[in-house]
DNA sequence: TTACTGTAGTTGTCTATACAACTTCTGTCA
DNA sequence: TGACAGAAGTTGTATAGACAACTACAGTAA
């Protein structure tokens, strides 16, 4: 039963994707059951299981205890959108990536950031503003609040070798993140900065990440439209 | 060894990323043998390999096959961008969705066109031009061209009911999509549509969908920036 | 009709074992 | 020193069986 080397469970898992590709199997129709599988395949329980299960984490069938095994309905696609380090990003393209510190501070939050990070206003928060550039040319400005409680040594970074995205991957484990990406038009400071005209849109992406139940950092990270832009692959 | 009802994989994968979210074990640590975790929790290999295998597809851990397994390295945190029908993202927020159709007309693919989906030039295609709204407020413009081979019932479509992304997904069994996200500004025509001024700035999202081989859909939404974000989370 | 019960079929979990494939290290031999 | 062989340890896959949990349906009793 085996064709050339692949496992018998992905053998299984093909036979199942295709069926549901070509659109043999439709949204919704009941998948053979596992012991159905099993004979057709004459192979064990387990194994189909295993295949049926990854199909299931993969969001291309739907199980049900005592039921069955559905064609899932696909009316929603969905893709791993990956966040990088730009710097890894950067150097992988054959690139070079270099950064411009402009600020790097201590302040007291005003009560707008201290909600926004769940922090009392007034508490010691660090601040750095960077532009990272690719080649020499700005892609991105980088605006970023971090709490002192979750990244002491924050401020002891190099940011000319060290990107605060790497710092605080490598000193404050992440537990949670969200994000929001926007097009908006940037402010007078940051068109100055990036070397762009004001009315040149541009992507912003808000990030706040969580680590060990407090805001650890909250970045506004802003990309010229024209330089820049977010790609990816669905695969159903 | 049981807590209350969880089952024991479960169970595992809990321990491992409790011990990797409180950096008890970072990056590049090895995580103890499948062999060591079984005479730990007293259970067999089998249900040890499947916790740390479903472990290794979230991406929190690293397994090489005659080394061992180890904590990941997590420089790059991904998150499940979910793309989905306008009109149930609308619906499902509690609001109402109204569709306006600008154009539905069959031509000749341009040089251009044909190239980008994978046609000859002078080839038909289906071109359509709708304003998607949401409470009477327009949040979307979706200029689509649809491959009259994978969807040739797609004109007959009534726009005003169905979107195309749920005519397509219904009638031509996606099997793969890319995408791209960008910051533009509208075109005159997008401003006037969406009514909104020449300046401000838009999130553009570029769709190819490709069914069975060939390009099935290229769409271009466009979304006002002051109007609509992209959300989401990440779990590490 | 309605409510209940039992049964067959399905998936969820777990075990104990086996062999294959690979990595790493150690020791031996030239 | 260098190359090779082998052993120990690790993960990858697969099996045959078991019981639990749940669903759907048919049949029975009120």
């Amino acid at each position: 039963m085996t064709s050339g080397s692949a496992p018998v469970y992905e053998q299984v898992k093909a036979y199942v994707r295709t069926q549901i590709g070509t659109g043999v199997w439709v949204s919704g129709d009941p998948v053979p059951s596992e012991s159905a599988l099993m004979h057709r395949f004459g192979v064990s329980r387990m194994t189909i299981n295993r295949a049926l299960r990854e199909l299931m984490a993969e969001g291309l069938v739907r199980r049900v205890q005592g039921s069955g095994t559905f064609v899932a309905e696909l009316h929603q696609v969905s893709s791993q959108l990956t966040i990088r380090d730009v710097q890894e990003e950067v150097t992988e393209r054959g690139h070079i990536h270099a950064t411009r510190v402009i600020t790097v501070e201590t302040l007291r939050a005003p009560q707008a950031l201290a909600q926004r990070m769940g922090l009392h206003t007034g508490q010691s928060v660090f601040h750095t503003v960077l532009i990272h550039l690719e080649n020499g040319v700005p892609i991105q400005h980088e605006d970023r609040y971090v709490n002192p409680l979750a990244a002491p040594d924050y401020l002891k970074t190099d940011f000319s070798q060290t990107t605060p995205t790497r710092h605080l991957l490598d000193h404050a484990p992440l537990t949670q993140a969200s994000y929001s990406i926007e097009a908006c038009l940037p402010s007078a400071q940051e068109a100055k900065l990036l070397g762009i005209r004001k009315h040149e849109a541009c992507l912003v992406m808000v990030r706040r990440t969580v680590s060990a139940s407090h805001v650890a950092s909250l970045a506004r990270l802003v990309y010229p439209g024209t330089r820049y832009s977010f790609n990816g692959d669905f695969q159903a």
